[in-house]
DNA sequence: GCAGAGTTACTCGGATAGTTCTTGTCCGAGTGTGTTCGG
DNA sequence: CCGAACACACTCGGACAAGAACTATCCGAGTAACTCTGC
């Protein structure tokens, strides 16, 4: 099991995108320059975010993206499912009713036993996610590195190196 | 992000495995013909449950598959992590470190926020697989469908169809 | 009848291909801007 | 000088390959049971 490093990429780009602001869009080319990224899959990445709403494409000249909401309704959660797909990590595929026992009533009516105890845990996870925003992200980095989101800023909206 | 399937082979075969107790082994073709599963598969699988001390094999005739601790000492997190590794599912690469401003040594003194959000939510999900054993699910089949267990155990140790 | 060596058949175990999903790349459709021409 | 039409350059968007991980399979090494022979 393994998480797409796209995630990665959107949550950080997402961070960058709200200390940006909303008053002008950035370029899919000029945040992947930030972090060193390829250019053409970070866009994909922001076209599976824009599609989920989160950002706001904009083509043409002084196009790009910019974030489609305040950073308090961004869950990361929000986040890591526009990425990774809706669909839960684990799938049951109901074996218990491929075997010789498998046409037995008691199957179809009470759920799986074990499906059930992965879907609660990966409601935990997802109940953690969706607990914190972008904004809460911000507030952390302001107080640890009061420097960090200013620059960033600065060098996503400033002139090209 | 998808769980392999063997996850899923892997509990069903372990709560069978606890069904059957420690006094006789069960073949690994046995464990797959029960679902009708790839022999040579679920014995991979199997193979990692062995080297992570969950199960314990025997070679030759008469032998096969037994759980080697009792199903109150086997938690679903341990056997999920014998079937996908220990490492988490998000891996923070550390794409911060790689931008203009990736040598400044706030980043190396503070740990990634964005990191720690997301590990947080990875350990609740471990947490909650960690407080259910094989023996808890035991529990609940044996209240919900008291007549499984003891088939399963019968075709398991019995003769073949 | 009993013990022991040899044979046999059965099991796990790791090395070997096929398939799906993730990662990475490319070029075309659409759009807003800047320019240019005419009034 | 002002307005409008035109051409252009820039951006996103989805279609197209490469690589990695998961899935599935096969055959060999090892082992314990069974058999047969000799005592």
């Amino acid at each position: 099991m393994r998480m797409s490093d796209g995630v990665e990429w959107a949550l950080h780009t997402c961070l960058n995108l709200a200390w940006v602001g909303t008053d002008q869009a950035v370029t899919a080319t000029r945040l992947a320059a930030f972090y060193e990224l390829s250019p053409a899959y970070l866009n994909k990445m922001l076209q599976a975010l824009a599609r989920a709403g989160i950002v706001s494409s904009t083509s043409g000249p002084k196009g790009g993206f910019r974030l489609a909401r305040a950073p308090e309704q961004i869950s990361l959660l929000d986040i890591v499912l526009a990425i990774e797909g809706p669909e839960p990590a684990f799938r049951c595929s109901e074996i218990r009713q491929r075997g010789p026992f498998g046409d037995d009533p008691e199957n179809h009516h009470q759920p799986c036993t074990i499906a059930t105890a992965l879907a609660e845990a990966e409601r935990d996870w997802r109940n953690r996610l969706q607990s914190q925003t972008i904004a809460d992200l911000d507030a952390v980095v302001e107080h640890k590195a009061p420097a960090v989101p200013g620059r960033t800023r600065g060098w996503l909206t400033g002139a090209p190196d």
